[in-house]
DNA sequence: TACCAAAATGAACCAGACTCATTTAAAATG
DNA sequence: CATTTTAAATGAGTCTGGTTCATTTTGGTA
């Protein structure tokens, strides 16, 4: 039975997740698997291991998502919100799991392939926006990288501190940062390359959205 | 005597950043700090109680290395890189203490008044910047802060991960990613704009700003 | 039904955080 | 100084909870 793999890990995630990792015991994880306590080491070698296979499935499962909330056929800068309120509002909406990411790298990251997996979703969109001609050539992409998830992880942090829900001008106001001051020939760019204009064809793709969108909400 | 609290913090401040906070055992931070396993117990609650100690006694003192470190007659953008700069390196010099820092919040951050103490060397920063007229009154400085915050801190990981060292180019990035779309009437803070010939771009901006309209009235 | 290998069990083991009865040092008193 | 009082320090012992492993149960096969 491999259903038992994953109905431990469920269970992990539970208990973890309102206890916090040093609060979670593995016996309560047992018991809530339904398992005996010896029979949760058979599937993880100790109980660090168990709780990055509850994150690593998060950041999978976050991948998945990511990759679905992004249009193929838009610009970049809308591409860019698209994964930022999606991000954004997983970080929000599963934030006991994201905190306990933390626990899973204690030295460095050099664990947790699928976080390294699911910024690549990020790099893709941006080196996608540099063959389209809609970012200059020697953009930064690992500092913006940095700059994109960085910001969103420190705002989810205080949103949640200050109890307040998902805001939407935390996502705008980053991605306005991260392209006026990329397809300018100021800021992170200033020098040799000018800011590519939008086509008509980004245009047209806004466009086509907006239509999408105003047809979707006359009910 | 007051100077073996200290003495103690020394310890634990080594001993946790050799070992990681699981690592280090209360043992051998007493036998470091040449007393006895119930001395520690005397003066810090528990284990993480004596890791707060650590970690606020950190941050305390980057807040006065800060403070030093920034001229105080220059201009905002002259004093942000100046914090930047500083920030950065001490993230990457004190690694190991500074991942501590996350031990230190289980939940929220509802601990450590240190770390709110030090990021308020940043709010001074940008709201003389606003006193003085060099950035709108408008701006969002909360979330700036996060921007700020949130990109240095995850380059820094970046950094570490690579094994490169301090690389300034992250903190002119940052900070002129900052103020290129703040001080501009573009970006972040959009607002009046007189008389210019729009651009394709400022179309697109308008579109997408339409856009966004019609999806938050959607609610 | 008998046999075997894999899966599951939970009592026992053990590391390490934490307690507290006792000892030692320091300060106050006369 | 000697004596009492108070505070500080000690470390052996307690207790919690992660981990192990000898034993039992299960499911498939001859």
């Amino acid at each position: 039975m491999e259903a038992k793999e994953s109905s431990i890990l469920d269970a992990a995630e539970k208990i973890f997740a309102e206890a916090g990792f040093d609060g979670a015991k593995v016996s309560d994880i047992a018991r809530a698997a339904s398992v005996a306590e010896g029979t949760v080491y058979l599937y993880y070698k100790n109980k660090q291991d168990l709780l990055a296979g509850v994150v690593g499935r998060f950041w999978t499962q976050l991948t998945l998502g990511a990759e679905a909330a992004i249009e193929p056929d838009t610009t970049t800068a809308m591409q860019l919100e698209q994964l930022g309120r999606y991000h954004l509002q997983s970080l929000l909406n599963q934030f006991e799991v994201v905190s306990l990411t933390y626990r899973a790298r204690p030295q460095q990251e050099r664990d947790l392939d699928q976080v390294r997996e699911y910024v690549r979703v990020f790099d893709r969109i941006m080196q996608r926006g540099v063959d389209r001609g809609e970012l200059p050539k020697e953009i930064p992409i690992g500092q913006l990288r940095d700059v994109f998830f960085g910001t969103l992880e420190f705002s989810a942090r205080t949103l949640k501190l200050r109890e307040r829900p998902y805001d939407h001008s935390v996502v705008t106001n980053l991605v306005s940062l991260m392209v006026t001051s990329t397809d300018t020939n100021s800021g992170m760019t200033q020098g040799a390359i000018q800011g590519k204009e939008p086509s008509n064809r980004d245009l047209m793709n806004t466009l086509k959205a907006i239509q999408k969108q105003l047809k979707t909400s006359r009910h």
